[in-house]
DNA sequence: GCAAAAGTGTTGGGATTACACCCATGG
DNA sequence: CCATGGGTGTAATCCCAACACTTTTGC
């Protein structure tokens, strides 16, 4: 380190994650009870300090780490707060982020104490600073980015039926779908592949599994892919 | 302040703008030389850090205004870029915001003490730190994002004709599209209200100035207008 | 009168929606 | 044997892309 800048404010910089799951029925996010002042046992983001080495990603992998035990999942920048007043101790810059995971992949018994728990979209409980805000733009940038790129995969189990993945968006945009459409549009994009085996837990019948062909999500994960009819309406 | 948090390691909090500009031709970027080390002489954002009772929308809109003079321009938070070693002095986290501004507006005067410079795209100088990503992000986000909403009328002037505005598309994508279909769409929004008089001096017949519908354009800006045929090839 | 840019209309194909019936099976 | 959810086909519509000619006027 050659020098200094001189004369300028240091600050503290932070990483909040909003985890987001699907449990088959609803759409979730994990939030856990703050175990110290301020604010000790009210309920909060999952959040931590940024170390002196590491960059804003490589903490926030972290911090979710830490939480769930998942590794090498959708984990995205949100949005920078940077409000002087949003931590009433300390001024605190922090980084949002958002991750997608398989419900069914999270440990709980590693969360334990953090008192860490899922809690429904529309049944969030009052949250510290401005973390209620950060879920809010999550939720909307989900919506958003759920309507143009094929993201929701993130949330199932890599074996999944579609109407499992039909209920997910459904759920997501709170609103039903015509299945004879939705079907043919989610098979024509090529990106599934049927398995042999179905699904008898919620039918006699049974629903056929599919998988997500990796290779090809990859390759057309920017292509427009529009699952949802009319996003302009559904996305606020 | 009741207490801090105890053994947390503080950094500078700075944010860099890029300012985009379309002068009729080609899109371009402003950028400064910077007048203090490190890297003194080199192409640079404009920074700065952020102030101890600002926000860091402030902050980038303060940063914006001394640099151009303008004010209420179109701002929008891009990304936080935080690798440990960006900055070779010091630990610097980075928010960095996009600006469109009307080129015209701009007050060379203003910023000659910066040494500023407008930069085509195409042919941005060796800048210093990471900023070369930050321009390169911010060019992919506005191809992203005027294929989808209507942001791209912040770089023109209140008076523009509809081929400026299909010049400005076809500069951003780097393609050329029809202008029957281009002007249908556009005009098909509702979106545009037509002038009276004409602009001469690219052609001898003259061309219908339009204004934007200012109050449409707020309550459409959500809806997905997509003037721009294939996006998909197009965002890279 | 001609060059150069502005402006406008039609048509075919592909995509999207709306809609209804049959299938498989566990109970 | 029947209730439940899974799976599929078709027709009407809309949207979009492709395409060519007329208009205006400064020189």
């Amino acid at each position: 380190m050659i020098h200094r800048y001189k004369g300028e404010t240091h600050y503290l910089v932070a990483v909040d994650c909003i985890i987001f799951g699907f449990d088959g029925e609803t759409l979730k996010i994990l939030l856990i009870q703050r175990g110290f002042e301020p604010e000790r046992g009210k309920w909060s983001l999952m959040g931590g300090f940024v170390k002196p080495e590491e960059s804003l990603d490589e903490a926030a992998n972290r911090i979710l780490k830490k939480l769930t035990g998942l590794e090498g999942v959708y984990l995205e920048q949100l949005h920078a707060f940077g409000d002087p007043h949003r931590d009433p101790v300390e001024r605190t810059i922090s980084i949002a982020y958002f991750a997608l995971i398989d419900i069914h992949k999270y440990q709980k018994q590693i969360s334990e104490e953090y008192h860490a728990e899922w809690f429904p979209l529309n049944h969030i409980p009052e949250l510290i600073f401005d973390h209620m805000e950060m879920v809010k733009l999550a939720r909307r940038q989900l919506r958003y980015k759920a309507s143009l790129h094929p993201i929701l995969f993130e949330l199932l189990p890599p074996k999944f039926t579609i109407p499992q993945l039909q209920n997910l968006y459904e759920g997501i945009y709170d609103t039903t779908f015509d299945k004879r459409n939705f079907s043919r549009k989610v098979l024509s994009t090529g990106l599934l592949i049927k398995q042999p085996d179905k699904d008898k837990s919620n039918s006699k019948k049974g629903a056929f599994y599919y998988k997500l062909d990796r290779k090809k999500y990859r390759a057309n994960f920017q292509a427009f892919l529009r699952f949802v009819p009319n996003p302009d309406k559904l996305i606020h």
